[in-house]
DNA sequence: TATGAATGAGGGTTCATTCAT
DNA sequence: CATGAATGAACCCTCATTCAT
């Protein structure tokens, strides 16, 4: 009959058993359609035990967020090969992104589509995730622009402009290619590359677009 | 003071008063975390009055979705000025998108944010719509292909990660713009063509990106 | 179109309108269930107008109750021919009872089983009917008694159970007649005759029978 | 005082409880009427815990009418005594029918009032049970028959009317004798008796009242 | 005469959370 | 370490009833 429950683990082992089930179940039915029951049965306990480890439903979502988030930036860090041009580092990074959400879509489910709905507390939570994201963009965004010797004048607010759009398109596109099987870590990886490194490239060399000039 | 409560208006009226309450409950709470009474308090009437008028939540939260989606595809038509460069008919479209989402945040994070997790019907609303605007932004990349006698070989799958990156930079920019009162959609558009518009461009003309080749 | 919807009519034959909507929708739903939209909609007028004219829904029901059985104990009258021996009185009463009930089963609905489960005052305004019901028929068993020169000491005690369990069987064979179509009054009627009339006989000659005598 | 709340109870326990709470509160005010509020209170617990037991007000009512049913026949069976002539088998278990329905006023009302008016479901249930009553009655009119070797031609469709009949007055005997308190289980199976037995002997012996020849 | 507009009150159901063992 | 038993508070929804015209 598989699947005997093991009884008195280690409370640390527990933790990760709930964290993960209650992942799972959050990704699955959102903050607020989750219910400890759910959660729970899930995890192969008894509801107090939950609230023994874990203390309440809001915890336990922020304890999730934060799980996630750490993972995320953990597979794009280490996913990012530190050497080599700043295209090559983006590029490589953004395959780690997308591998790393495709292959835990309710974690990232957490983090994109429920944490922001769920009120201020979570929030707050997702965004310093996102913000260390971004930061990590415009780390690589500068140093291309080093390399390239570019225009030096690129402006503090253009950049962090050009940070939140290349991390919204990359979400965007995980949610693209979550739902489409057929679409690969890497195609999307590449769809972002065709799609951004042109446009990086002339702002980093100083030409725009602009309403008056056009293409 | 102020806001003197009008009794006894025709339906139509009521209705449209009820419908801005709802987006407004909706856009700040969530589809689960709303509740119908928070709902009928602040349109100024009782909770049989809405159930009378829109059925139950479901059907109030598929309505909110359908309106807020023919009106902001109704901005951006309007907005897109149809003479012209391609370029400068993104440009015009995407100021519309921006300008109609600033102003009407709610309206906004009922279709963005939170139409996506109330479960199947609504997605299904809002993925159509969605579906409409990048239809409309392919439709633009086409025509500037065509001006631009660009490769013919752009493989459809391409366009469609194409739109869908562009629309996905859009909406997570326009979250952004939302956020940080002090950026304009003028600047959010501009921020965005800067980011796209060369990449469109090399993509036309069958230059790509690859891990290969680098930059 | 078919349907005229006939505006202005005299009060009387509004009060007759609604009340067969009602008899109708009580007889359908119960007293609870039947809601006082449905009444007002069948009946084709506005909720006020019931109000107006029955003022509430316990009196519209009570209403109901009275219509009923006054129509029920008029055709029982009417069908039970006056002349003739006592056991074709109580056949063709059994006869114009079951084409009764037969042939109006919202009514009878409305009587047997609803009335029953309203509450305090329906039940002593369908038991007042009932009484009248069992009065008839004891008229009918003593008439036939004293053509029998039976027992004198007939109890009272039992002719009233007789009655009653006559009246019983009734009831409960219109329920089964209304639900298997197949079966017509006169069928229903004889059963009941076949059932009944010996032990009827016996029971005014003073034979009976007892636990420790047997058949 | 008297009635100390018992807290936590074990289930079993607390469900029976909850039962019998429900059937008494269904049986005096019937399906619609009867609120979850009032049975958890007259049961001493919280709302929550009899959803937690019995799911929902229909499964709660279906249970109750299983529950009455199955003591309802268990009654009759167990009170027939199983040896002896046809007809004392009949008195006993109309005796014991009369008892239990005389002692379980709640639990009859449910079976023969509530049942039938809350929908197709429980008409369902109810329905059953009925017919399982009818089947033994039949039983024992055919052992009977047997018994006196009587019309070997006795139709099967006849059989069932009469049954049908005979169960009829019983019920509606069942309902006279709670509503009047001074009449015996006894005495009223003895009036069923009385006014049935003679009937049924004939009817087994070919004759048959009819219209035409009178008694 | 007749109705569109509106509501107080209550019912079924669920859920996060705690207590006692 | 772990759980079966239990609940306060809210939420969605409906309905009999009335008001203003």
């Amino acid at each position: 009959m598989g699947e005997v429950r093991a009884k008195r683990m280690p409370r640390a082992e527990r933790e990760r058993e709930m964290m993960a089930a209650a992942v799972r179940v959050f990704g699955e039915r959102g903050y607020r359609a989750a219910s400890m029951d759910d959660i729970a049965e899930l995890a192969g306990v008894s509801k107090p035990l939950v609230y023994l480890y874990l203390n309440s439903k809001e915890e336990l979502f922020s304890a999730c967020i934060r799980r996630e988030s750490e993972a995320l930036i953990a597979a794009v860090r280490e996913g990012t090969i530190g050497t080599g041009d700043a295209d090559r580092q983006l590029w490589t990074g953004l395959t780690a992104f997308f591998t790393h959400t495709a292959g835990n879509p309710d974690g990232w489910a957490v983090l994109h589509r429920h944490a922001r709905t769920g009120g201020e507390p979570f929030v707050a939570e997702v965004t310093a995730m996102r913000e260390e994201l971004v930061a990590f963009v415009t780390g690589l965004i500068v140093e291309a622009a080093r390399e390239a010797h570019g225009d030096p004048e690129l402006q503090e607010r253009e950049v962090a402009g050009l940070a939140q759009a290349l991390v919204g398109a990359a979400e965007s596109l995980a949610g693209w290619a979550n739902t489409d099987e057929s679409v690969t870590a890497k195609e999307a990886a590449a769809t972002l590359m065709n799609f951004a490194w042109a446009g990086l490239g002339n702002l980093m060399e100083g030409r725009r677009w602009s309403p008056e000039a056009g293409a």
